[in-house]
Parts: C-alpha cells; structure tokens; sequence
DNA sequence: GGATCACTGCGCAATCTGCCTAATCTAAGA
DNA sequence: TCTTAGATTAGGCAGATTGCGCAGTGATCC
C-alpha cells in the first residue's frame, strides 16, 4: 500500500505517543478529526496497523535473557517441530530461514543458568538436528519501525 | 517484577483486543474500573508495558522480505558500526552476540533484488569483516508475549 | 489488636468517540 | 476545458469514557 506523507507523520506521531486519541493527533497534525479518522481506518483496513497491542518487556516480567537460536531440522519433521516450539512460552518467534530445513527463533530465560533448561526443552524433539545458540548482550537497535514508515512515507511514486 | 493472575489476565486481554478502554476491560474482567486502572498503572511504572505503540507491519508498507544478517565487527569498530547500522532505515533491530564482536540484525526489503542493495549498504562500513544473511521464508510463531505472560503469571512465588 | 494495602462501588465534570451533513478542494478522465 | 469521484474540512449531537476522588470493606502482616 501506498503511505503519503500525513500517512507518515501519523505512524509517527502514534509511535511516539501511543495514548493520545484520534482528536489530540489532528491537533498536533493539523488536520480535521475526520482526517485522521479516515487515515486510521485505511491503514488498518490495509494491514500497516495490524493493532495497537501492549508492548511487553520480557525483562521486567522476569526474562532479561534473550537468545537466537539457529535450528537445523531433518527432511519432513517440519510441521512437528513447529508445533513443539510454539508450545514452549520462552520461545518468542519463530521463522523458517533459507538453508537446509533451518529454522531461526527468539528465546527468553530468566538467567544464562536458565537459558540451558529453555535451549534443553527447544532442542529436545525429534527432528532437531543441530543447534547453535547466541545469547544476546546488547541491544543497540531495538524493534523500530518509525524509520522505514518515514522512508514509504517519503517515497514518490 | 511480580505479575498476578489478574494481571495475565489483563495483559492477555489487551493483546487480545487492543483497542478496549479501562471501563471495558473492568467488565471483561469482573473487576472494579478502579483496579483496573491501578494495575495498568502499576505495569507500566515498572515497565512491563512499554507502550502500546502501533503494529506496523512492514510487507503492508511495500517491504515483503525480511532477513537476519549476522556481522562480524572488528575489534575497536562496535560503536561507529552501531551508528551506521542505526542510521540504515531498512534496519529494524540491532543486536550484539556472544561471539568475537558479533552483531545479528533483523533487516526488510521491497524484493530479494532490494535486499541486495541492502546488505550492500549494511556491510559497506569499515570495520565489518563479515556478513552471512539468512532470507526468511515463513513465520510460524509471530512475535508473541502472551504465552510467556501467562507463564509469568500462573508462577507462584 | 492495630496498620497497611488493594479492591469495590459510587459520583462528577470534562473530554472524546462514533456518526452524520454540507461545502470546498483536488486531481484525473472525457 | 468541463465533469466527476474521492478527500478534506468544519460543525453538530448523543452517548460513552476518562481522570479523579472518597468512604467502606476485606485481607495480610507485625
């Protein structure tokens, strides 16, 4: 879908104050109520706003741990393997990767000492290969999107 | 800190259905507004909940593929590479790994053809020695917070 | 026995939302 | 150039919600 310009300064403007309602926003935006409105419908209808879910910090429920863990699966278990990790709660996300039946996901633990009883539980299923584990230290760069909202938003096409 | 049943329930009612103000929650839950209130309050004085930004979703904005690059830094390189790094839009987030100054960063681009650019313009950077990216094929599990909130919550202690 | 803390049920003023209308603009097509 | 569909604006209205405060009541801890 195609974001203009107002499209752009709305994502960003929700992004940086998530509480305030669809009439503060035409405030600061300098637009008619019926605008933003209608913006918000549109990008919701066409999925860029797929919601406005609480964001969550694993660190301050208990889980300061993170961890990305490549996973290598045997021919055919796929489906399976699957199932098994979107049934461990440590396990963030989950994508399946290029390479050969590889698989790449997100954990959280509670400390290091932890992360062996998540990676033990992860990788103790069938199908699973191998795995190789980092532990993450810092994050320098957390979940954005503001920047590539203003990137579509300023692109002319 | 320490989440509650109620609390679980709360946030797995607003992940659930975002858009749900306090006095419908209050219902929902069969609880006064009052707590509700408070508790909400309570989660995000100690930083459970972050915010409750909008979920944009980057293939609705035009960029449909989604990489993890993992680089290698050389030693002495990490902060003028964080910055780089930062300033690359296409760059959704950075971290650093256990590993000789290692990065892993989760990147988006408009094709596979785009993400060549991308990579090109990630790794273009003094001081990055190495870059081996894996393409995302599927996403069986989202990112995701409920399961581990419910885990957190149901946790006596 | 206090004392503290969370929860409840209530009320009030101010604000916001959802929905609608009419007029104006704009950009693209005939 | 004229026409038309879609977007935007400025208002309006009823109803719902929010922010805030307060007293009463359990429950828990010393």
């Amino acid at each position: 879908m195609k974001i203009d310009e107002l499209d752009g300064r709305l994502l960003t403007l929700l992004a940086a104050e998530p509480r305030i309602g669809v009439l503060e926003a035409s405030r600061r935006l300098a637009v008619a109520r019926g605008t933003v409105q209608a913006r918000l419908d549109r990008l919701q209808t066409n999925g860029v706003i797929r919601g406005f879910g609480p964001d969550v910090d694993p660190a301050a429920l208990g889980y300061p741990v993170t961890a990305f863990a490549t996973l290598e699966i045997s021919q055919g278990q796929g489906a399976d393997v699957r199932a098994h990790l979107a049934s461990v709660p440590e396990v963030l996300e989950l994508h399946t990767i290029t390479g050969h039946g590889d698989m790449l996901c997100r954990l959280v633990a509670r400390s290091n000492a932890d992360l062996q009883r998540v990676i033990d539980r992860v990788v103790g299923f069938d199908g699973i290969v191998r795995a190789s584990t980092a532990i993450v230290m810092e994050n320098p760069v957390p979940l954005r999107i503001v920047p590539l909202v203003q990137q579509a938003a300023s692109q002319r096409e």
